[in-house]
DNA sequence: TGCGTTTTGTTCTCACGTTCACAAACTCCT
DNA sequence: AGGAGTTTGTGAACGTGAGAACAAAACGCA
């Protein structure tokens, strides 16, 4: 389930403010969810509450890990080294939690002489190379749009089955390879969508108003 | 809906291959969506297609960008510029389609000499004052996750009834105001997840092949 | 030990979103 | 002009996911 990394966060949280019991109504009131989804997203991992009690913080913190399978190292290569790839290279919340940058590629060539956070930049043409240097498990896309394409298909031959894209384009790739979308304009488009609702809304009770008082002054 | 972004920027393809005019079914598959699904979502628009021939580009595209709310401006103001600030404020995909980068906030006051693509970085205890000068319709919170909280808190105090956050928390906001959440680890858990499953499930296959095999022997 | 309280795990119901299938409508060709 | 072929728009079935409600189980206290 996608909601398994958000209940990993909030009990986190939990631990770090030293709780370590807490029950269903607790998590999900972090996490804004109802109880019950949380407890039959939870029991689908097994029984790991106690009833009348709640959840240990720690134990149920570690069997979500292991089931989302933080418990093991993930190596990641990132390919374009735009401004976006720069910020994911430096990104800090990457390395917490069993993922790790393996390797940072473009295809620029003038881009390979620099090194980001100490991990040197590969020419994208050396990719077999690279991954049979560094063992990668996801591969992330932070190319422009025209590009992606290519990169995923290139990454698919060498073996990626997970990958992240953050170009905006609808990636095709073969049965067995999971592919997830970031597209930061989807998301303001949707926030451009209910903001202007918003203002047609209050529009239109603006215009209820007028129009009460035409009809008052009539 | 959700969707409409992805069949804006497929017809905006559509666009520029010369195409003006398609039917469902090619939309939907350059969205990888059921067609029928297609056409009902286009439907809750109005009837914008002619039965027979199928939709026209342009004109559809004008109405799911007027839907949207493409066909004004929309001023956006990045708060917390840091890595990922800086990819935001370079992005050049945030130019195109209504979208403008109109102000850059940062709590640390060493970062408001600069000037990010043209535009300088305020304080962001101007928020007030820089919201005075010019209008924000869309706040985007790239802070780190402890000051992700605060710093909604007074971008809604201000009118700010639009945010997309970048932090990894979960804000609480009044009712009214929308909040969209775009999170890097989330995204790489879940790709994670799917990972170990495909190997969880080969490793299964390898021991039922062992097993059988055992079997065999025995 | 036995009862009341608390909280999980699960079942049932319901609503939503998706898909199928078909009638209405438009074009093209004869 | 009329029929064949296409394609939209939509009504009906289907499946999935969410929320409410309840039984089972653990704890505390007398």
């Amino acid at each position: 389930m996608a909601r398994l990394p958000e209940y990993l966060r909030a009990l986190t949280s939990l631990a770090e403010q030293g709780i370590s019991v807490c029950s269903s109504e607790e998590l999900a009131g972090a996490v804004n969810v109802n109880s019950a989804k949380l407890r039959k997203d939870l029991s689908y991992l097994g029984s790991y509450g106690t009833r009348g009690v709640g959840y240990d913080v720690d134990y149920l913190r570690y069997q979500i890990a292991r089931e989302i399978g933080l418990t093991q190292d993930w190596p990641v290569a990132i390919v374009g080294i735009g401004n976006l790839g720069h910020a994911l290279a430096n990104y800090s919340g990457f390395g917490t939690r069993g993922f790790r940058v393996a390797a940072l590629l473009d295809a620029a060539p003038e881009r390979c002489e620099e090194s980001v956070g100490g991990i040197p930049v590969r020419s994208f043409d050396d990719l077999d190379a690279v991954l049979a240097e560094t063992p990668v498990a996801i591969g992330v896309i932070a190319t422009p749009a025209g590009a992606a394409q290519g990169v995923a298909d290139r990454l698919v031959g060498a073996g990626i089955t997970s990958i992240l894209n953050f170009a905006p384009t609808n990636l095709v790739v073969p049965a067995g390879v999971s592919v997830r979308k970031v597209d930061l304009s989807v998301e303001l488009q949707i926030l451009a969508y209910h903001e202007q609702r918003r203002a047609g809304a209050e529009e239109l009770r603006g215009a209820a108003i007028a129009a009460a008082g035409e009809e008052q002054s009539a």
